[in-house]
DNA sequence: CTGAAAGCGCTAACAA
DNA sequence: TTGTTAGCGCTTTCAG
């Protein structure tokens, strides 16, 4: 416990004025004599005095934190998602001079909602029950990235639906027949509904989805490749492919070329998330791109504005995805 | 400024005691009888009530929050290292339920040191003088993976020198003798040292190493594209390269593989950070370990330690990275 | 085993 | 423009 304690008391002795007269230089108040202020600002940067936020926070009844709190499953950091969230939420906060307390839970171990002045809850997979309990000790919070109804929270989530059917749309419209698709987690929303709007539009323009065509993944490289080779072993294979990730788009990419076959000549590919790793490699991937860091910094902004609103509102947005081409589709040859 | 006000007194009156024995149950303080404890549990529980954070760290005079300063410039979030770190940190912070303040900073708009319990630089590329003021007040810090031996300060770090010197090692044990690396950037102290180290041992063992075989990059993926082509068209291209990012050596890899050159018949590649990206592709990917991860977690323990400790002691580790041998090295064969 | 009371460092009326 | 004075919610002696 060291810790200097340069108080606000010392400065006030140093520069011959109130407390009350330093804690107002410190908040900017206007109406402090010149004079004064130079007093108290010539004591503070020799006593090199910081104010305690604590006290601070204690005597305002308010505070200027926020929590994000991450689901802590295995390979979340691993993930281009996870990274762009933390990425654009740490950046928003910067700029808005938030503390950013992270925080990181499978569930167990919630994180305390009543020492931050509003949550941000990456996803919830795991944490429903944190989000409640949020909500019921008045805590302000929002959701990313998922849609949740039921519950009386804002949140701001990409629409991951209609990523799929921009992803259909574009490789139909290649004139491609035999679809296949490497599904992200269908126990997430997001994966879920990439693939419903995939598989919809896909219906609505009558091309055939086989069973053998949908491979359900899990955004892992592993099950990419597992899935592509799967692909490539059958009868019948596809000429064009949607994988839910980047990632996956990328080992499917490997798996197809060292089968030796072309990109887009022989197979066309399309990937999700617009992951800046894939500009480079050998074929730039064509791709659906997630609007990822511009979501995590507006929930910042949103939150913020909930924080400093008097009445509790809500609000949600849903972002729209975009189709970002490249070089890894191509019409379809046969 | 929603946030209901459930304090510690609500609870008091509804369990029939006084305010101190409901601080004494938060606290786990053994003397209170069973039945009060059970009472004010029973209170805590119905009220759903939450100790301000806020009021204890105040009151106790002390912090258990650390703070984890990222430099800001950009891309730092695409490198593994700094989700290694990230996690790494995360990860320790939950065990011990510490708060983790988040916090990037490109030397603008520093982190008030004063207001977390320790602090935690992940490296020191442009904030020297936060670390100063860091010690100036006297709040604990560390520093990860930057041997900082002027400031009287606390570091981790591991061993790139050696990290350069067991490349090196390995690949004139295959024999190679014309061996081209691709530096991180020298201007940071770990893609300096590797260097150092790996050209060390290079003269120690006499085998050359001529300019055109050093390639200065800077950890992206574009640098590590131009410096692998080039190499390949010099009149004696090397036998072996060695990447100072297992993402760089991912992308020589495809530029090797674009020739139509094999890998590692034609040419063996090594790596560095033993990134789990590069398990996958086409060639499984040798390369020296970092202990990132392990690094992180244990600066959050010794971190911790200071904090706890009484007087304010000092402590330097150096961790050593190994070698991972895969595929993509083979002995020379010209 | 329990409670009264004195702060922790700061903000915010309220007077002057 | 300035200072006095209550607290903010909790911990911690110190008596009981």
């Amino acid at each position: 416990m060291p810790q200097k304690k340069i108080s606000i008391e010392d400065v006030a002795r140093r520069a011959k004025v109130s407390i009350t007269t330093v804690s107002r230089v410190i908040n900017n108040v206007p109406t402090v004599s010149r004079k004064n202020r130079a007093n108290v600002e010539e004591a503070i940067a020799h006593l090199k005095f910081k104010p305690n936020i604590s006290a601070q926070r204690l005597a305002r009844g308010y505070n200027n934190s926020i929590g994000l709190v991450m689901p802590g499953y295995p390979g979340i950091f691993y993930s281009f998602y996870a990274v762009e969230l933390i990425r654009g939420v740490g950046h928003a906060c910067e700029t808005k001079r938030l503390d950013l307390v992270f925080h990181i839970t499978n569930g167990d171990n919630p994180m305390n909602t009543s020492n931050v002045g509003g949550i941000i809850f990456a996803d919830i997979i795991e944490n429903r029950k944190q989000v409640e309990s949020a909500i019921a000790v008045g805590t302000p919070c929002l959701i990313i990235n998922n849609k949740v109804d039921d519950l009386d929270v804002s949140y701001i989530a990409v629409d991951n639906n209609v990523g799929g059917r921009i992803a259909a749309d574009y490789l139909v419209s290649l004139k491609h027949k035999r679809i296949a698709t490497i599904t992200g987690n269908l126990n997430t929303q997001a994966g879920l509904h990439r693939f419903e709007g995939f598989q919809t539009f896909l219906q609505e323009k009558n091309v055939g989805l086989p069973e053998e065509y949908i491979f359900k993944g899990d955004y892992s490289r592993r099950c990419a490749r597992t899935a592509m080779k799967s692909f490539l072993e059958l009868p019948n294979p596809p000429t064009a492919v949607f994988a839910c990730s980047d990632e996956m788009a990328l080992e499917a990419v490997a798996v197809i070329l060292e089968k030796g076959l072309k990109i887009p000549d022989d197979i066309s590919i399309i990937g999700f998330d617009d992951n800046p790793a894939c500009l480079f490699g050998s074929i730039a991937l064509t791709t659906v791109k997630q609007p990822l860091f511009k979501m995590a910094e507006e929930s910042v902004y949103l939150l913020s504005s909930i924080m400093g609103g008097k009445g509790k509102f809500k609000k949600r947005i849903v972002l729209n995805p975009e189709l970002v081409v490249r070089e890894s589709c191509g019409p379809c040859r046969s």
